[in-house]
DNA sequence: CGAATTTGCTAAAACGATAAACTAAGGTTC
DNA sequence: GAACCTTAGTTTATCGTTTTAGCAAATTCG
């Protein structure tokens, strides 16, 4: 490879000559044109590229960020990823990646304070999984950041805010004309179960009044089949009893619904509404496209990023002590599973 | 951040026995063993970690190899990405990522370069992506891999065997008693589309002798809506005239198949069989969980940086002049999608 | 015309590690 | 007891770059 020395060998001039110009400090440090002008020329003809390794050597710096995942083949995961890269690449960072898959926390952190990444970005839908990284992380004055995953404890955090979502969601099916509402949550206890709940439990009390208790069961989005029999049991009731709409953790849970539903041969959206969250492929390409929940996952890893590398350009100063902690708007999109509840134009024939 | 120089001034001693030690060769270069015990102690208490920068401009080496895709938030390049990422980590190699779709080709490769990474794995549907960036790598001698691509111009390459899965979707299909099999191509003319459509002919020539010509439709997978006209075209013939059973291009197509075929009120599998590509989350989860060829995705990503690593491990030995393409097994995945034509059962009770 | 300033460039140190060659002390062998 | 070997390290060079300080020649100024 062609070293900023062989250029120099080359025009008998010194290699801080060279190293100069070619880092566009020519003119304020007076390297005069012609020089200037031959280095370019020579550098570009011997196919000159510099050496980022030896760079960071000197500089003390490396223009690096690590994401740290629990896996890369989600596809939410993958759009966060997709942001992060697009913003780390405008900044011109580079990212690499790590599993917690197939690697334990005391290994990953070894290797990203061995290669000298400028900061780290988690995520992870088990907060804990991070506790050791994110502590030696700290020793060593590593600025970290987490995406969508409510751990304060990083200093950076940004997240959706699906409080809200759940509260939309239940606003808009409220708007429809429906009254029976139900929440289907996944089984696990996360930051993301409990403030869904908790916005589907105020979306109820604010836009649906005097409703009783909303009522609230329990999915298992990660296998079909195990969904299966609390989503029979809820729409096995009576037609007068039974929830005409139906806010669901996760589109995969809202797409076992509409399996089950299809069984029971409920109708969707004409016998029973549906809102999934998150806007998945999986929404998209339901058989009836799912009214969902947008969470903004690409722009999330954008953000994170940048605010992480501020901290970064900022030479790191205190981000434990000024935290930074965003949720960001999630969207409703309205497709095909929602509608009007049944029940409500048939008493309006009657009424007439 | 402590440095071997600081272990050695502590221990008053040159750097290069705290060096020895902590490369496990004491031993061997004849270390005593008390010396070793005091740097081993020493270092742990110091918190050093070494500086796998410096390492690397002296050693020449840099164990990261990067993997370039034409984007990171679609679900199967995430599986791939997660072997890749499973194999590199076994091999204690780093991965950096980055994308097409922010990003130039000129960029890419100048930033490859300049990091010196050891080598560089592509993927993109489209194979020209990458024309610029394996040109420039070949010139500097950085050894490559395509992965999912039939592009043999990187001298590693490693896909799926599309031709055989699609012919063993036909052969399924016809060995449940399907006559009239007909196959929803993409819309995109490339390696992948021509080697599932010529699978599906070979599977009909060889199991299904004696149907005329099979038929073949082009539907348009990233748009639902533009798949619909075609879908519902070929689906509104006569029972008796229009396919039993239809082979899709991607689990996508395949969704779009169902919803039209809800629509129109005929049943899966019941009236139409219907058979996917790829198993995504969307074959899982949708309202009749597909049939469909699974890809070993991930498997191919673990190949992939394993020979491509292997590659750097032997000094990049002519690589482009014997180059190692290597076609994967898949595996049709039976689920609900897929049942006997109707028309048999009738048959047989009309001829009793 | 001499002093001060500007211009154009260079020498040397540093970054943190590894690698190759070397040394000094003590023990063996003949 | 001289030659040789072993042990346990050390010295020096090197990787490719940036940074700091400096120096000589040319130019400007009073």
């Amino acid at each position: 490879m062609v070293t900023i020395q062989d250029i120099a060998q080359k025009l008998q001039i010194s290699k801080t000559t060279v190293s100069l110009v070619l880092n566009n400090r020519g003119k304020e440090l007076r390297i005069g044109e012609h020089t200037r002008n031959m280095v370019e020329k020579v550098s570009l003809e011997m196919g000159y590229a510099r050496n980022e390794i030896a760079r960071s050597m000197v500089t003390g710096r490396n223009d690096v960020i690590a994401f740290v995942a629990s896996a890369t083949d989600v596809e939410y995961i993958g759009k966060i990823m997709s942001g992060i890269l697009e913003e780390a690449t405008r900044q011109s960072f580079a990212v690499k990646i790590y599993h917690l898959a197939h690697n334990t926390q005391e290994n990953i952190i070894r290797q990203l304070i061995e290669q000298r990444v400028a900061g780290i970005i988690f995520h992870s839908p088990r907060n804990t999984d991070f506790d050791l990284i994110l502590h030696e992380a700290d020793r060593k004055h590593i600025p970290c950041a987490t995406v969508n995953l409510s751990n304060a404890t990083a200093g950076i955090g940004i997240t959706s805010d699906d409080f809200q979502g759940a509260r939309d969601a239940v606003k808009y099916l409220a708007g429809l004309g429906h009254r029976r509402i139900s929440y289907i949550s996944d089984k696990s206890e996360t930051e993301f179960t409990i403030n869904r709940e908790n916005g589907f439990i105020a979306g109820i009390k604010e836009h649906v009044p005097g409703s009783g208790n909303p009522r609230i069961i329990h999915g298992f989005a990660t296998q079909n089949d195990e969904s299966e029999p609390p989503i029979r049991s809820i729409l096995s009731e009576s037609e007068d009893k039974r929830p005409t709409a139906l806010v669901c953790y996760s589109d995969y849970l809202a797409c076992n619904v509409l399996q089950v539903a299809y069984k029971m041969g409920i109708k969707v959206p004409e016998d029973l509404s549906v809102i999934g969250f998150a806007d998945l492929d999986v929404a998209k390409y339901a058989v009836v496209p799912l009214t969902t929940v947008a969470q903004p996952f690409e722009q999330m890893g954008k953000e994170t990023a940048n605010i992480l590398i501020k901290a970064i350009r900022n030479k790191r100063t205190d981000i434990l002590d000024n935290p930074e902690n965003r949720k960001l708007e999630v969207r409703l999109v309205v497709r095909k599973s929602t509608a009007p509840p049944k029940k409500i134009k048939l008493k309006g024939k009657c009424t007439e």
